[in-house]
DNA sequence: GCCAACGTTGGC
DNA sequence: GCCAACGTTGGC
């Protein structure tokens, strides 16, 4: 099992927006960036990335988890393009916010603080574990 | 709304 | 294959 962390505009589409499709959940598509896609593709179904609002909010809300291996993004005719299917797995009690994230020693490698830019982003176990904690879940998934 | 950072494109 | 120009992202 590894883990990720999956950012978006939250006026483009929000955590909300996405626990709104249920199980189905959607293709994360849109992402046009190599080492994004490429965390895309290493991903298995039943992993988990945390999902963090960017621009607005700023904050980590909710856990989706792999519900669909990556597969060509149909929103470009571009066959480089793929994306995984992900749906809304658990909210995260208390929203993790990028200050909170930076004011911690333990998460100054985080590619949240590290790769800013990147939108699709690995996430190591402990600081997995360690968000989760902020978040107030009790026990990481 | 600004601007820095950074990835991508395209001319040479 | 280099690198300048350009576009986009995203924090502030």
């Amino acid at each position: 099992m590894n883990y990720w962390l999956f950012k978006s505009e939250p006026f483009k589409f929000s955590w909300e927006m996405l626990k709104k499709l249920g199980d189905k959940g959607t293709q994360w598509d849109g992402v046009r960036n190599y080492q994004a896609r490429n965390n895309m593709r290493a991903m298995q179904i039943g992993d988990l990335g945390f999902f963090y609002h960017s621009n607005e909010g700023l904050e980590v809300v909710g856990i989706a988890e792999v519900c669909a291996l990556a597969h060509h993004d149909t929103t470009t005719e571009d066959a480089r393009w793929e994306c995984v299917d992900i749906r809304a797995f658990k909210d995260v009690p208390k929203p993790v916010t990028l200050v909170d994230v930076k004011a911690n020693p333990k998460l100054e490698k985080m590619s949240l603080v590290t790769s800013m830019r990147l939108s699709v982003q690995p996430v190591t176990p402990d600081e997995w574990k360690e968000v989760c904690r902020m978040g107030g879940l009790e026990k990481a998934p």
